[in-house]
DNA sequence: AACAATACGGAGACTGTCTCCGTTTAGCAA
DNA sequence: TTGCTAAACGGAGACAGTCTCCGTATTGTT
């Protein structure tokens, strides 16, 4: 890529990000495209579609996940405390713009999204949580990891286009929870 | 109301309940107006937002709730099928078109949306069979109803996004139904 | 310094939302 | 029936967002 390239690349990235935090996923390309200084064309070269922009605004976010998940995994605690400590932290992980929860968690089931595999990361971040639960016994059978992502991330679309904050959300977590533990 | 504008206002519901269920909640206003052989402008006198038409296209629904609520409430069997059951049809009455069940999960809570009073008729009637199991006694400590339409909605919600069928929303509902049963 | 190759960016096509206002019509009263 | 007025109509067009095309400008190489 050649040097200018490279230069307005990085800053469309910078400006999307700030945008998508304030505004929200819906923010018009073109506001991005002039306030990073460019032209239309030159955003939608580098970004064909809305959510290749998005993929790259969420490089450093898939740095953020693995780093997290590790952190909640060396919890101390009971088992639920464990889980819902990780559930609050999924929903803080995805809730990072409006808009995100139901972005994410529809993301992870779309071969064609280009956040598609973004979202893995993810999911397999919540993989490596249910199955250290699953081998402590503490599981009810049957569950599947994918299926807790879609719990945790309707809950967390709900409450983002709800505008809940966490003291609405903890008690439906805990049901989620409890269903899920023995 | 003049004779014309009831003519009118009718042929606009009937087309926009049809569209909107053909082709989602997000459908433009000024094809449904076309559709109906008005012009765009009377369709926004009569319907000024969007979602007053998705109020008037719902009246018929709200019948519908209270009817599949009364039979929900006759089910035989065990607790547990009851409220599955109840949660099945509940997903079933919010998904009836793309869209839906965020937009009326997210009217619950919103004093300014125009379908509030509707969202509520499904509140209240989900609060029927919560209280039902309530004085059972089958219920969990602390269950709110409102927390019960959140998470089902938001159920209903990443199924609609990620086109799931019944068959990958059954198991989340278990584990629902689980959390908040003794 | 010249010249490809690459990238830029803005004009504008296109789509959807919504409003304004001149024209038409329903319904009533004489 | 006719005439009148309030009510309703509907389409032109303003506005905003998405996205493309293509003439112009910049880069980096020979």
């Amino acid at each position: 890529m050649r040097a200018d390239a490279q230069r307005n690349y990085d800053r469309i990235v910078e400006v999307a990000r700030q945008v998508f935090r304030e505004r929200g996923y819906d923010a018009s390309l073109d506001d991005i495209a002039k306030l990073a200084g460019v032209g239309p064309g030159t955003l939608y070269r580098h970004f064909p579609k809305r959510e290749n922009l998005l993929d790259a605004v969420m490089q450093s976010w898939v740095d953020k996940v693995t780093e997290t998940t590790d952190k909640a995994l060396t919890h101390e605690g009971s088992d639920r405390d464990l889980l819902l400590n990780w559930f609050q932290e999924y929903v803080g992980l995805i809730s990072q713009h409006k808009g995100g929860p139901a972005k994410i968690t529809s993301a992870m089931g779309d071969p064609d999204s280009p956040i598609m595999t973004k979202c893995q990361v993810l999911a397999s971040a919540n993989g490596r949580v249910i199955e250290r639960l699953r081998e402590d016994g503490a599981l009810r059978d049957g569950v599947e990891t994918i299926q807790v992502c879609r719990l945790v991330g309707g809950i967390a679309t709900v409450a983002d286009q709800s505008d809940l904050d966490a003291s609405a959300v903890r008690p439906m977590l805990e049901v989620v929870a409890d269903g899920l533990l023995r």
